[in-house]
DNA sequence: GCTCCTTACGTCTCCCGTAAGAATC
DNA sequence: GATTCTTACGGGAGACGTAAGGAGC
């Protein structure tokens, strides 16, 4: 018996398969149904937890996870009182897996709007920052224009984010440049200017500020995976050599500015930041002299033909976030 | 009720979803069963001849694609007497799902051959000139060293590859440059010397010829959609001036040396190519002074990460290229 | 005792295959 | 009449749900 792939041949295509015969009927009784069970959960953490959430009875989980590591070969989970833990090669199973689900998801939602208004899940990941600025507008538009379209809204660090534009966990992405080449279609949407924030009263003097009065301080500053901490120390490095004193690390931007206006230090942050969330009189706010900043980049992930619904979530993105960042 | 996704939480994830609530299970159950089977008849172009290939009743074929268009809300084929045609709502999908289902069956036969040696289906496309002379040798050292590995050999067009390349139909490709940058991770293996080939006694005088001296001469050549012609005209253009003959057009270079012995005219090959099929008695072969030559390139699909079936598969692919094309 | 996951069994859905029907060349 | 796709019906595989069992805190 020949394998099915080498029965029929596409026009302009000529196959060679080797090892001689293979029957494809073998591997291919794998169904969705069971990796997506799968995934639940591998996220959910638990049988009985992805029993609440899936709203189907927990030994028909334990059999579909069974049945998949039979299939598979392989363990999957480690069991516990604690609930599932995955192994390596669950995990690697995960990885792959996931991103490949949503896209088929969204494959036939796109397929179900054809010649009709874009509809399905889009989701977008955004740093912080940006996140807070921009979400409310887009997600009022969105609802607005798009009433078809989910949107899914993910914040996280530019590393993180990059990972997952490869994996395709999401669809496009608001990130900080530079706009570094990792095969990936990018667009810068804005420079975004960094600003100096202290509590009211305890800011340095009217007026720009330069690197080097950072110096001694003490800064409230993320941790060194989030790029602004990267922009901000390499600036002071290489502007006047000082280093600075990180008096607390805290990622979410929101957390940094209580703890300034708490009178525990300065922080950075952009401006469009600062200007929506630092208005109020609480807070001194200085630009830097020369100006420190970063560019806000649009990206997609690699590849793939994206859905109309994705293009039209990321023109309205596009657009509300040059509005907003100027 | 809210969504599934909505109620569990990734660590570093927050996410926030609009409009308000969905629940998953209405759109959930499209199976990899139905979606395979609209692969294999969208392909084939008819459920009698994909009901020979999958060994499936006709009849039942028929339901899964009834039932398949009345869950996406679509017609997907229009039916004949002649078969089953794609509409554009049927392309649509298959363009979509046919990669995703491919990238699939990979992920899990990674997954199967976790911490074993590299198993599964890897699809490499080559130009037709590189896959006469490479093919032989990649088969023989993959059957040896990577035995669980079943390699499905593509020949087609630079133009047609890249296609593929970004639709993920193929896993890797060997394909001629210049790399222009689409986004893909590429390399160059080797610089491919062109040569005029005539039937023995019918060529110039031995020694280099200039591309002017093509002038007026009958050639054959491929179509203007092969990159090899375009290279020739280029240079006929940019050296000389000179417009050229075409005799003949023939794609495949083997009936193009067909052609040539029985005395049509002369054409031009990779030098690799002549020397392994035009050097026999039959022919004379000429380099060009100035050199024409062309960049033979390895060229990855966008993104995903690769399973190490095709690393592997790579690795010996890049040596054996490097190696028969010097 | 509580919370996990697992095993066992009855019921139901879905898909397949066979057989017969309708349309086009 | 040949080929094509479609409709109708009976049997079987698989998945769910309920109920009961075992292990770790």
């Amino acid at each position: 018996m020949v394998s099915a792939r080498h029965m029929y041949c596409l026009p302009g295509r000529c196959e060679i398969i080797m090892p001689a015969c293979r029957v494809y009927q073998d591997c291919m009784d794998m169904e969705l149904h069971r990796l997506r069970t799968f995934v639940a959960v591998a996220e959910i953490g638990s049988l009985s937890g992805a029993s609440d959430v899936l709203r189907i009875a927990q030994p028909a989980l334990s059999r579909q996870i069974r049945l998949l590591e039979e299939e598979v070969g392989q363990q999957l989970f480690t069991r516990s009182h604690a609930g599932m833990r995955l192994t390596p090669a669950g995990g690697e199973l995960l990885g792959r897996v996931s991103g490949l689900l949503r896209q088929l998801e969204q494959s036939l939602d796109e397929v179900r709007s054809f010649a009709q208004d874009p509809a399905g899940e889009v989701t977008i990941a955004m740093v912080p920052t940006v996140c807070a600025v921009v979400a409310e507008a887009l997600v009022r538009r969105v609802a607005r224009e798009l009433p078809q379209v989910r949107l899914r809204l993910i914040e996280g660090y530019t590393s993180h984010i990059l990972d997952w534009l490869h994996q395709r966990e999401v669809d496009m992405a608001v990130i900080y440049g530079p706009a570094i080449d990792l095969h990936l279609r990018a667009r810068i949407l804005a420079t975004d200017e960094l600003v100096l924030i202290a509590a009211a009263g305890q800011g340095p003097a009217p007026g720009p500020v330069a690197v080097a009065d950072l110096a001694e301080k003490p800064l409230i500053l993320p941790g060194s995976q989030h790029g602004l901490r990267l922009v901000i120390e390499k600036a002071a490095e290489e502007r006047s050599g000082i280093r600075l004193t990180i008096a607390v690390e805290a990622g979410a931007f929101a957390t940094s500015l209580e703890l300034v206006a708490a009178g525990l230090g300065w922080t950075v942050l952009p401006g469009s930041t600062a200007a929506r969330f630092a208005a109020d009189g609480r807070f001194e706010i200085r630009p830097f002299a020369p100006r420190l900043s970063r560019q806000v980049v649009l990206a997609e992930p690699p590849g793939q033909p994206a859905t109309r619904a994705i293009e039209r979530v990321t023109a309205i993105l596009s657009e509300e976030t040059e509005r907003l960042l100027r």
